[in-house]
DNA sequence: CAAATATACATAAACAGGTAATACATTGGG
DNA sequence: CCCAATGTATTACCTGTTTATGTATATTTG
């Protein structure tokens, strides 16, 4: 039916990985590069990708910083040491995800 | 974190896909099945199945037959002609959700 | 120059599709 | 004889989204 849902719990490894390769990024931009890499076919809505900033940074993974563009703020966030290795984990955990429907929709290959 | 969220919406696909290739099957069959397949990762729930089983009956995508094995009742389902064009369009937006979780994962290769 | 669009962050309500627990009944093995 | 496995089913709850709304600045376009 609705495609989106299939991504449920993917956008924290997503956010971890793109984080991990680019040292720092604001949200809005994550979202259009994840538009970008995904040819569009996904876009991250605020409602989904601001509490999740907010959430992991509550939680040590990120950190954040605030920087004056003109009259405008940004908020850049990065992976502190205990987000890298929660980077690790999601991404084997994401992997595998996609690993088992592989085994589903090609035993064969498996 | 919970990795079981990563699966959400993917229940639907699997089962016409196993339905598409066994052409009946029984609601504790298709558990194990799954079970099996994923060599034990994924092991889905009675909460899920069968509310989804009747959802899909109810929209002529399943129909069902009831069969006496001993005391038992068990009850086997099977695609409908509507089912099989439902299977190859979710199956087709499952592949595509993988395609594009690998462009997120791997965009060299794309 | 006004209007539309893009940039940028944020939050609340509603929703969908799961989990976990529970229930009930039959069957087979130790 | 009890317990695990088989088999269908329902319910309360949870979680991560979507959709809608709000605020504000910057840039493009007719």
């Amino acid at each position: 039916m609705n495609k989106s849902i299939l991504y449920k719990g993917c956008l924290e490894p997503i956010i971890l990985k793109l984080l991990n390769e680019n040292r720092r990024m604001y949200g809005y931009e994550i979202t259009q590069r994840v538009k970008d890499l995904t040819k569009g076919e996904l876009n991250i809505s605020e409602g989904a990708l601001y509490p999740l900033l907010h959430r992991l940074e509550a939680e040590g993974i990120l950190e954040a910083e605030m920087e004056n563009i003109g009259n405008r703020v940004r908020k850049y966030y990065s992976l502190t040491k205990d987000g890298k290795k929660q980077k690790s984990a999601a991404m084997s955990e994401l992997q595998n995800f996609i690993d088992t429907l592989q085994l589903l929709l090609n035993p064969k290959l498996a």
